[in-house]
RNA sequence: GCUGGCGUAGCCAAGUCUGGCCAAAGGCGACAGACUCAAGAUCUGUUCUCGCAGGAGUUCCCAGGUUCAAAUCCUGGCGCCAGCACCA
């Protein structure tokens, strides 16, 4: 059952419906704006948090619009991947919380089992995304509403791939990625993806660095620092432990057990016989690059299930090595301590204060720190794990290699180079596993396989990054901060797995159809394709004709075309495509920062010349939930945060969206607070009924005449006008709504309060004030603007400031009393008794002449007081006010010292004549008490403490009294501020 | 660790780029008043401390610095959040 304000906002979205305004029309000759938001994946169901972003979409159209210009602002839903795969498996479970989901909105029982389908499903949640959008209020053209697993849209990605390939975009390599062994592949993040257990884990590199027996055979340790190869002693095997072999191209490694099976899967390779441990121990090995040998020795605390089961032992620069050696009584001395070789120098002038205390003192870095820590033996795990990670941490920073051939490297530079050398010239591999095992959703241990043909696209390639970076130097983007994090982005983004196998929504990868394209790499360039989609929405285009001849010419300019497609179509839509392109706004969340948005913009560079490359990216901070974490499902169900259907119903869309402009800046999270959107909702509602009330009646014919009042009031508006627009134009939402929901309404208090009631000049700024709001709350704008008779404000011309008449002067007349009222708010908060009269002294002329004169001073004066006055005495005029001069000099001149002055803005007179025109308004103020304005000089006013002498200019002084004959003098008030 | 962001009153949140009009907008909450049988809603006032005269004192994470003047600029420190690759 829709609420009342549902019921209205429904019949103005009919009405927006009916005059066709969310369809884009190009006008050739008239400016376009061409906006998009990243579409949503199709994952579930729209909360209340996603609502912010599309909220600030509709307002920078609808802004767009009203500024006269040609708007396409299209949606679709991005289905690829797994989402909808993801969700279809809950239908399939039967997920309480989806069918609940689904029984709310409408889906009969019999229909479930459909959405067991991904594509159906995706299908599904896109109507219910959209649905969403229409309710609220958001302009967008049905005709290209498009998911990305529609046939057409595929057909489009190929034709990108297809030139991407041409362009030399795509390579060929290995890669590794997550992999299970049942499920296929997987992907790990924490998210509910396809991981059970182990979401976070993190894939860690290892080097295996071979060290050959002098029997063929060779042992690999894995390391994290090959580059400490030079300082190994020995090596570590656990001494219960069995080893297996491993056969890779004729020969024979020695490795753990789990170690082989993945260099099974990632290496490749065959499985040999399994080697007790216990028979190496003693035997010697030859270490790679240093040369020479070193023993291998027993060590406990080996563990056989990490790595490879074996490990390099370099005393000098690890901990647990250097006190594993000391534990070995009859070693000591001998080779360990003599190979024990320091690798690196630790400039101490580098390191913290913390580092310097660990690492200081004699011997190399690891015997120092254990010292600094008071390590006596293996057994102290935690402080020996802190060592190791202090030690390592300093060392990667901070370290200068001194080993040859490396001298002066840093340890980054230096392991790469090891590494590169170990792997291309000494039988090296790279082993990858897991921080911590990841358990695939079937239950199965989930591996990491070397995929040998991976393709990916070249965001490495330096000629595109190139591109990517002229591209980026001529948008705009904000907030501007982060035009400086995507150049950074662009410059750190390396080639990207673009395709991929397994159980996922997406294009058919065209140069391998076994592979399917990867969801983020099928979404960079789509905002080109909503201008074809809408052809093949209406009909005129076929799926067949769509082929890479039909997109080169559309797209590129380049070719014939499609033949099948009649030429003037062909060239239609080609000056279509260049009528809208190239595309003005991309909007989307933070978390599209370093994915969606960069890629965006390689993908534009890769295919379009720079004329038809993207303008601008907006990027909106989130709506978080109370905790200040992003909103998520439980927020929803526990009641945190109300479902759409249920806010939309209490506040309505225009309630919710004053919510999301007010409730915090476009670039900074905001938490959800239901009494802020209920106040904003009810503001909404307020501003309604005022502008109604403003709209609707015609002035009277016995209408007073616009005073004073009335040109302040509009000239206050039209400085609301420039403002207004200058926050829509630089995306502050929040200071657009401020003015229209916040500063107005204060304005329009204080005008009916001054006793402006000038029904013309209300329905003057009405009409004003309707517009700069309608992007905000396009409904209620729409009610209001229906008085005026004018047809629909989402089409009216924003206002500009030239519409209103405006005298800057009115604003300071009015300011004057402005002070005046908080001085006196001032006075009576110390005051205990009912004044009953209230005398304003307005300042000597001679005043503002002091004052002009230090105003034209340099500002601020450099003289000091005493200075200032022996000047001023010089002067006949203030030398005849020789005691108040001083006295004044200490009233305006803080603590003594000469600050920034400013000239009086009015004259005496001036203020004069203003303060008595008020002085009824200004006796109201004060509960109906009597008021005299009079000048400081004139001697005959009463005036028993001297207050007049602290009149200044534009700020006049006050004496408030309480008549002892009234008998209400000195009286308690009730009780009102008494606590 | 790297990259980026942030730290403002009981809470949320403006202000910081472009120093002065800042004891610091707006909202929530709280307190008081009006209305009401009452509650709610609405409206009004108050909401750092002191002060029976428009003032003074102490504040914008902490410590320094620049300046006639700092929430705002600079240096150092502390704390929090996000992203870190195939996940949209």
């Amino acid at each position: 059952m829709p609420s009342e304000i549902e019921q209205r906002e429904l019949l103005w979205q009919a009405r927006w419906k009916e005059a066709g305004l969310a369809r884009a029309h190009a006008v050739p000759g008239r400016p376009k704006h061409f906006q998009i938001f990243a579409y949503p994946g199709a994952s579930g169901f729209l909360h209340l948090g996603h609502m912010r972003g599309y909220t600030y979409a509709d307002l920078v159209a609808r802004f767009h619009r009203m500024a006269g210009e040609q708007v396409f602002f299209p949606a679709g839903i991005h289905a690829s991947g797994l989402p909808a795969v993801v969700f279809a498996n809950r239908v399939a479970r039967r997920d309480p919380d989806v069918l609940d989901g689904l029984r709310e909105r409408g889906v009969p029982d019999a229909e479930v089992p459909h959405l067991e389908d991904p594509e159906r499903a995706a299908r599904f949640l896109g109507q219910t995304y959209w649905k969403i959008w229409e309710r609220f209020g958001l302009l967008l053209d049905p005709e290209a509403y498009l998911l990305t697993t529609d046939p057409d849209y595929q057909r489009f990605i190929r034709w990108q791939f297809l030139r991407l390939q041409e362009r030399g975009l795509l390579v060929q390599k290995p890669h590794y990625a997550p992999f299970c062994p049942r499920s296929g592949p997987v992907s790990v993040d924490s998210s509910e993806t396809d991981i059970a257990r182990g979401g976070d884990a993190e894939i860690i590199t290892y080097v295996a660095v071979p060290f050959p027996l002098e029997d063929g055979r060779t042992l690999l340790a894995a390391t994290l620092r090959p580059e400490t190869v030079y300082g190994v002693t020995n090596l570590w095997v656990a001494p219960d432990s069995t080893l297996k072999e491993w056969h890779h191209e004729g020969r024979r490694y020695l490795t753990s057990a789990t170690a082989v099976r993945k260099f099974l899967d990632q290496v490749g390779g065959t499985e040999g016989p399994p080697v007790p441990a216990s028979t190496l121990l003693g035997r010697e090995v030859t270490i790679p690059l240093a040369g020479g040998r070193v023993p291998i020795l027993a060590s406990p605390v080996v563990d056989p299930e990490l790595g490879t089961g074996v490990v390099m032992s370099v005393p000098a620069h690890a901990p647990a090595d250097w006190v594993a050696a000391q534990d070995l009584g009859p070693i000591e001395g001998g080779p360990l301590q003599a190979g024990a070789r320091v690798l690196l120098d630790l400039p101490a002038d580098r390191l913290s204060p913390s580092e310097r205390k660990l690492l200081g003192g004699d011997g190399p870095p690891a015997a120092r720190s254990i010292r600094a820590l008071g390590v006596h033996s293996l057994d102290d795990r935690d402080r020996l794990q802190e060592a190791t990670e202090r030690v390592y941490r300093a060392e990667f920073a901070h370290g200068i290699m001194t080993v040859p051939p490396w001298e002066g490297l840093t340890v980054p530079q230096a392991r790469e180079k090891v590494t590169d050398l170990l792997l291309r010239e000494h039988g090296g591999f790279q082993l990858r596993e897991f921080s911590e095992p990841v358990i695939c959703r079937c239950g199965e241990t989930v591996i990491i396989r070397r995929v040998p043909h991976q393709w990916f696209l070249a965001y490495g390639n330096p000629g595109w990054k190139g591109e990517a970076r002229e591209a980026l130097s001529r948008m705009r983007l904000d907030p501007p901060e982060y035009a400086q994090e995507m150049s950074g982005i662009l410059d750190w983004y390396d080639d990207r797995p673009c395709v991929r196998q397994g159980r996922w929504l997406g294009t058919p990868f065209p140069l391998d159809e076994s592979w399917i394209i990867e969801p983020i790499a099928d979404s960079t360039l789509y905002p080109a394709y909503y201008v074809v989609r809408r052809y093949v929405q209406r009909g005129l285009l076929t799926l067949e004709q769509l082929t890479p001849a039909f997109f080169d010419f559309v797209f590129l300019g380049l070719g014939p075309g499609e033949p099948t497609v009649p030429q003037a179509l062909q060239a239609e839509i080609r000056r279509d495509f260049l009528y809208w392109y190239p595309l003005d706004l991309n909007l989307g969340g933070k978390e599209h920062k370093r994915v969606h948005f960069p890629v965006f913009i390689f993908n534009h560079a890769a295919l379009f010349p720079p004329e038809l490359r993207p303008r601008s990216i907006l990027i909106h901070w989130w709506l978080t939930s109370t905790k200040g974490e992003k909103i998520s499902k439980k927020d929803v169900k526990g009641g945190a945060v109300p479902p759409v259907d249920q806010a939309l119903q209490d506040w309505g869309a225009d309630g919710l969206r004053v919510y999301f402009a007010l409730g915090a800046t476009t670039f900074q999270d905001a938490e959800w607070d239901p009494e802020a959107a209920a106040h904003a909702a009810a503001r909404a509602q307020t501003v309604l009924k005022d502008l109604l009330g403003m709209l609707a009646t015609p002035p009277p014919p016995s209408a007073p005449a616009p005073g004073e009042l009335d040109t302040w009031l509009l000239t206050r508006m039209a400085g609301m006008v420039r403002r207004s627009r200058e926050a829509y134009e630089r995306y502050d939402f929040r200071a657009a709504a401020e003015i229209g929901f916040v500063e107005i309404p204060q304005v329009l208090d204080r005008y009916r309060i001054r006793g402006g009631r000038s029904a013309s000049t209300l329905r003057q700024a009405g009409a004003v004030w309707v517009r700069l709001i309608a992007p905000i709350t396009p409904h209620l704008a729409e009610e209001a603007y229906a008085q005026t008779g004018q047809g629909l404000v989402a089409e009216a011309p924003f206002p500009r400031e030239d519409e209103l008449p405006s005298d800057p002067r009115s604003l300071l007349k009015e300011a004057l009393l402005e002070g005046l009222e908080e001085d006196l708010t001032s006075l009576r908060k110390g005051w205990k008794g009912t004044p009953s009269g209230l005398r304003v002294f307005v300042a000597a002329p001679w005043k503002y002449r002091l004052e002009t004169w230090l105003a034209s001073r340099p500002n601020p004066s450099p003289a000091p007081r005493g200075a200032l006055l022996k000047e001023l005495l010089q002067d006949p005029e203030f030398a005849s006010h020789r005691a108040e001069v001083p006295r004044y000099l200490d009233l305006i001149l803080p603590g003594g010292r000469p600050g920034i002055q400013t000239l009086p803005e009015l004259s005496p007179a001036e203020e004069l004549t203003i303060l008595r025109q008020a002085h009824d308004y200004v006796g109201h103020r004060l509960g109906g008490l009597a008021v005299e304005v009079v000048l400081e000089e004139e001697g005959a006013a009463r005036d028993p403490q001297g207050r007049r002498a602290r009149a200044r200019p534009g700020r006049p002084a006050l004496y408030l009294w309480s008549d002892p004959e009234s008998g209400s003098g000195k009286r308690v008030p009730s009780d009102s501020s008494s606590r």
